[in-house]
RNA sequence: GGGCGAAUACCAGAGUGGCCAAAUGGGGCAGACUGUAAAUCUGCUGGUUUAUACCUUCGGUGGUUCGAAUCCAUCUUCGCCCA
């Protein structure tokens, strides 16, 4: 049976190094499962490989998406499935590696096939909110999905918004697209998880946020400052450097900030992958396959 | 040597007799999560295993008062001003 091993983490806790060096022993490929490196344009914040790391092994879905390109968890599911497809055509294995939760999420277990919203129609909630404001939206969706209006944070209103535009998209209740079903690979999923006592992971996220600036961070986040307001862009080490640019806070500040962030980060991932009962001790993973 | 001002919880900083365990922000901690997720949202942050409860806090000490972070005296430290 073919196998994907998984192998996710806080951030800068080692994941692409550790998934070159097992891509490089079983002579095969990597996913990358990460929501921003994904983007093309803004390698250093992201943390994206070296070129020489890139060339040592196959990498894929990195670079690859304009940085206004719609992207979602789903549409990263559909992709890493078809190159894994592919992959396994060749290869008995393949190594997927990342820290967004809900890609790893995504690609393990699956998620619920949603219609996606036109343009239009998310044009016409984006006015219609703007207009009425979050009651008027609440009120929708609790005429529209009274079950999903109990079950969401009624302040999450990027939640509401979104559960509201796939009920005008689909026509029908989102609480009933939404089953929650884990799905069945047709391959074997062995799951790693990196794991590091905290300190020792603020250390490296400290050290790795100066080797960024190093690297011309500030360069980077200038040369995509006139897209600022793109979601691909709303990301931990950029919307401090556009402070920054703006005057509201100086560049040691920003710095700072940036290390902060990238703490609460690491926290919410670490959070997040403390309640995932599949995921396996990475320590393992070079014994095993190194 | 004299005058004035300040001292509040991890930090900054409100509060100037009871509604104060003490606003707010930062930081820290914990959590939610199936659709742009490095996003978005929530709770806690003096102690007491629970608390509409009790205890200990607002530089120190001593007062005034039914009651003090808030008023008085004094001491200490810091800042500014006059010498």
């Amino acid at each position: 049976m073919k196998k994907a091993i998984v192998i996710t983490g806080p951030t800068a806790s080692g994941k692409s190094a550790l998934a070159i060096e097992v891509a490089r022993r079983l002579d095969t490929h990597i996913i990358s499962a990460d929501s921003r490196q994904i983007y093309r344009g803004i390698p250093i914040v992201t943390a994206v490989p070296s070129p020489e790391q890139l060339k040592a092994v196959p990498h894929h879905m990195i670079d690859v998406l304009p940085l206004d390109a719609y992207y979602s968890a789903s549409l990263f599911e559909q992709q890493a499935l078809q190159l894994c497809n592919d992959i396994f055509a060749e290869n008995d294995t393949v190594v997927v590696c990342g820290g967004s939760m809900m890609y790893i999420d995504a690609f393990c277990n699956g998620i619920d096939p949603l219609p996606t919203v036109p343009d239009t129609i998310r044009q016409q909630l984006t006015e219609l909110h703007t207009v009425n404001g979050n009651e008027w939206l609440l009120q929708r969706l609790q005429e529209l999905d009274p079950i999903y209006y109990e079950q969401v944070d009624l302040n999450n209103i990027k939640r509401v918004f979104h559960a509201v535009e796939i009920i005008m998209t689909s026509g029908c209740p989102y609480s009933t697209l939404r089953t929650g079903k884990k799905v069945q690979r047709n391959f074997e999923i062995e799951k790693y998880y990196i794991d590091m006592p905290r300190q020792q992971l603020f250390e490296r996220i400290n050290s790795r946020v100066d080797a960024m600036v190093e690297a011309g961070l500030e360069e980077e986040a200038e040369s995509v400052s006139h897209l600022r307001g793109l979601n691909s862009l709303n990301t931990v080490g950029l919307k401090e450097m556009f402070a920054y640019f703006d005057g509201e806070m100086s560049r040691e500040t920003a710095i700072e900030r940036i290390k902060k962030n990238t703490r609460v980060y690491a926290k919410k991932q670490m959070t997040w992958f403390a309640k995932d009962t599949d995921l396996l001790d990475a320590a393992v993973l070079k014994d095993k396959y190194c």
